[in-house]
DNA sequence: TGTACATCAGTGAACGCGCGTTCACTGATGTAC
DNA sequence: TGTACATCAGTGAACGCGCGTTCACTGATGTAC
């Protein structure tokens, strides 16, 4: 008599040789499908990620130290998709900065709420340490135009405070650039983050929220 | 051989008859602090609540069915602490209605950072459900002065909009009341939960940050 | 005033579960001779 | 061309742990007679 069952496992095929690094592509897909099924990334344990993939749980340690580990890896390819998607929606976009600037806030605000859970795990309080390694002591290096140096999500941040400072270059507005483009992340976070947490809140449409807060925000009247 | 070792209780007096009610209170207050322990409520399961009270596990289901009927009581206290808070701030402040939503709008956000893990675990992924009835289907009900009926947190939202109202009846601004109390509401919010998040980032002056966000977002520049 | 009894405020041992982690292993596949 | 062998990509059983929950219980304290 087993004490251990495993049994829902559904035998997938083992990957041909040389091709073992494919695993860890498929733990890193297993451990966000169970953080869109459950919305929360406690449900990431290393053998609900095992039976997820097909897989016994120890085969995990060829390719992950720890459940942290894969936690990093799902986190640093949400932010690839976040970047990517902001960063697609500026190549539709025009040539209008603060038109870019708008466009920009309103698909980093889309794909938050299009992916609540994938997006929450970015912010995370298990993610305090990781995203900026500033921490306790004195806080994080600046890159050479001031910026911070963030461990994670910094394409994101770029690309906000890129286009705040286009809107500043073609004089429609004289913000500080790199507060202003807080302000915005802030907003931003706040109105995914806040909306995600009462689903039932009658928010005003959220194409005219963006554009009300960064035109007000970035002072661009 | 005890195989459950229970050792680290550390002997606690208990309450007089009639008095039995105490220990909710102890327990409620017991789930908080191992929440600023470990700056996560997963931290509060029914043992780890009792190892801190200095109770045996079993004595919780007097007071509480389960571990979210104890976080319930939790979030319900720290929403009255962020209310009170606001609430005193706004007594102290004068008679001027921007001051005054200047000031309340400090005092929430100068709560949430003073408080990370208190206020996190008001919006955590897990309130989803408790906050506003609402949910999939309908929306939430609305008030007499067509307002959201929220479940937890409806007297903090009530001060901001009521704060931005002032400010419409003194003729400071034409914004939408409940527009811009969305915004501003979701301004603070991520204002608090991203520097939470992003502890070595370097985020402007507090004071400063929050009148700016206030001054714009509710246009009265 | 004494005593039996009900009630209150908890306790202690035990259960079955899912977890992370270890260990020795298996079976397919490419490679050297 | 055949075969021994190394390597790769995993497996299966077992461990000890903390968890939620149940059950029968204990010991102090107030109350009825």
């Amino acid at each position: 008599m087993a004490t251990d069952q495993e049994l829902e496992t559904p035998h997938r095929r083992r990957n041909a040789r040389g091709e073992g690094a494919r695993l860890a592509e498929e733990i890193v897909e297993g451990a966000l499908a169970l953080i869109e099924q459950t919305g929360t990334e406690e449900s990431v344990t290393l053998r609900a990620v095992a039976r997820q993939v097909g897989i016994a749980a120890p085969s995990i340690y060829a390719h992950f130290a720890d459940r942290r580990a894969i936690m990093l890896a799902v986190v640093g390819q949400v932010f690839d998709e976040l970047s990517r998607t902001v960063a697609a929606a500026l190549d539709q976009a025009g040539a209008d900065p603060v038109e870019r600037l708008v466009a920009g806030c309103g698909a980093y605000v889309a794909f938050g709420l299009a992916h609540p859970s994938r997006y929450g795990v970015l912010f995370a309080p298990e993610r305090r340490d990781d995203l900026c390694e500033g921490g306790e002591g004195g806080g994080v290096e600046l890159d050479g135009r001031g910026r911070p140096v963030l461990e994670l999500g910094g394409e994101a941040f770029d690309l906000l405070a890129d286009g705040v400072e286009a809107c500043v270059a073609a004089g429609r507005t004289s913000v500080d650039v790199f507060g202003a483009a807080t302000l915005l992340w802030s907003a931003m976070h706040g109105t995914v983050t806040l909306q995600s947490a009462l689903p039932g809140f009658p928010f005003p449409d959220q194409d005219h929220l963006v554009r009300s807060m960064v035109l007000r925000l970035a002072q661009l009247a």
